[in-house]
DNA sequence: ATGAAAGCGCTAACAT
DNA sequence: ATGTTAGCGCTTTCAT
């Protein structure tokens, strides 16, 4: 492997000057640096990154946590972020973690040791176990954002998403809905509830905790919460799922009970995964900019790195779109 | 940040004993052990892997080029991939090249650039230029595969996978069996095909040309192409898609010609997603075991790394299953 | 515009 | 068992 100094040589030059050749192109003579890339041509060189990092102390590699890879939305976001950092002239380092709390802490070590410049954490977890002396943190949460994040945040309002979703519900005469909810120890489930109830507050619907079911985000989970649901002697006419992979499976479970959806019963989702307008029949949910949360995220961290102020409270607000299909329609008359 | 340098000096040791007392603690005295440790633990001491990676020119990094992330099954591959790079201590750069040949020699150089040690290609592209004096080549090519690829390979046979759906298909009685295929030029669009050609010249149904519909993978292609497939005066009474997504595209179109599945035409997928057994009804189609294609290309790359003896021309063939769900069934009976 | 040289933090060969 | 030291390849002062 070609080096540095083989290229001056070749060239008849300083390393100093095939450093500067091919970094600041415009500060070495036009001979010079024609000679000098001729050499590089001819030899093959390529900078050896890890010393170029070393020495600059600066990686241009940004870590990204996200819960599962396995997720329609996560991937769109995933792009977003990719399609920003590259423009930016980093990498990005994608983990897998599986929302092991141990696993986000083992990458976020990649920052300590100067693996990465920054990271992007698109769960609500804090994964440094101090600042480790790193201050301005280069941390941006994302997605799933915590509470009391000592860094930057892109997320939706959740709250008033839900609320849109149970306003969209009760307007069409609905007045028992369940909800399927996400984990419990999720701010994104708290806030999404939230929202959920407000609603019915609103609407002067009394708040009933049998409506309420516990998932995980995952097919089978909607499925079997929607089994519970059903088996109520006053079942819910509208099912509100925490997002579009529930939803499908709450729609197999109550297709199942020989219900048809929506004259029998509405399912609504969150998130308008690319499946959401492919199912019988298509969801109605919350689309939320996936590309743009990863977009931002990136801006944010970026200029943190490079040494922009950014304040420790900054957040974006992202905004969300009632998408209505039919899967939700007037409730059922009563009996 | 502290360095090697000023544990030391707290230990009251040389630097290469910090070193050793890190690396190989048992060339150490227990004692002396200990101090460094203290020392360690009280600086908040962390090894710059930059330095690291730096000096032992080996980085630990696995490159992972992936045509996108966005893809249940690619998904799952990366699980594995991740899982079986962390048990040997690698970690795993994830990219996303939306199957863009020059992002892919982008990411290649990243081998060059000694940023990392190796790299799995998920797709049938060679991404170096040339081997740039770097022999055994340290990459493994997994699922999509090339023919000619001058590196080992992890792969399905997707021939007789794909005869073996397409004979299923004719046992249940089909004749007219349209096909929904990949992206024109891949290896693996290649092979499902010449399985569903074979396996049909074996019943001695004649091939029709017009029963052979392009896709490209995605929910939108399949709908498409089943839209094509329906129009046909004489159309077929199952339709084979080269992957979930496109059989999930097709059965939506299907159902909106008012045809019911199977009863009146038999839809059949690949992969076996997640999502296949929640549609309505549920795909008939061919499992494939997508982590341990990760776990096999990471334990080959990883021997090539490390310099174990790894021809060339290795191949894994990975096995696959028929998934009879009920989305095929009988052949209608003869108008 | 170019060169000489220091040094980033670490590992490993060599010396003790 | 421990210390000394060279040097990995590069960037960047500081001279010229």
């Amino acid at each position: 492997m070609t080096n540095i100094r083989e290229v001056a040589e070749m060239a008849g030059v300083s390393v100093a000057t095939v450093s500067r050749a091919l970094k600041s192109p415009d500060i070495v003579s036009p001979e010079t640096r024609k000679r000098v890339l001729a050499a590089v041509e001819r030899s093959g060189y390529r900078p050896n990154l890890t010393a170029v990092q070393f020495r600059s102390q600066r990686t241009r590699n940004l870590v990204v946590l996200v819960p599962t890879v396995a997720n329609t939305f996560f991937s769109r976001v995933i792009s977003g972020i990719q399609e920003a950092a590259s423009r930016r002239g980093y990498s990005v380092l994608l983990c897998n973690t599986l929302a092991n709390e141990q696993a986000e802490r083992d990458y976020a070590t990649m920052v300590s040791n100067r693996q990465a410049d920054g990271i992007i954490q698109l769960r609500a977890f804090y994964p440094f176990d101090d600042h480790q002396g790193i201050d301005p943190l280069p941390m941006v949460n994302a997605c799933e954002v915590l509470d009391d994040a000592p860094c930057p945040r892109v997320h939706l309002d959740n709250r008033t998403a839900a609320r849109v979703m149970t306003e969209h519900l009760i307007q069409l005469g609905h007045r028992r809905i369940g909800m399927i909810k996400g984990p419990r120890l999720s701010p994104l489930t708290r806030d999404r509830l939230r929202g959920y109830q407000e609603a019915l507050e609103d609407a002067g619907i009394p708040p009933d905790g049998d409506l309420l079911c516990p998932g995980d985000f995952s097919l089978a989970s909607g499925y079997r919460a929607a089994a519970s649901l059903l088996e109520q002697r006053c079942r819910p006419t509208a099912i509100f799922c925490e997002n579009d992979e529930m939803a499908i499976g709450a729609i197999k479970r109550v297709k199942e009970a020989g219900l048809r959806i929506p004259e029998d019963i509405s399912v609504a989702g969150f998130d308008d995964i690319p499946f959401a307008r492919y199912t019988d029949p298509p969801i109605t949910t919350i689309a939320q900019p996936a590309e743009d949360f990863g977009h931002e995220a990136v801006a944010l961290l970026v200029d943190i790195i490079e040494g922009h102020e950014i304040k420790r409270d900054t957040r974006r607000v992202m905004p969300f779109e009632l998408v209505v299909r039919s899967s939700t329609g007037p409730a059922p008359k009563q009996e």
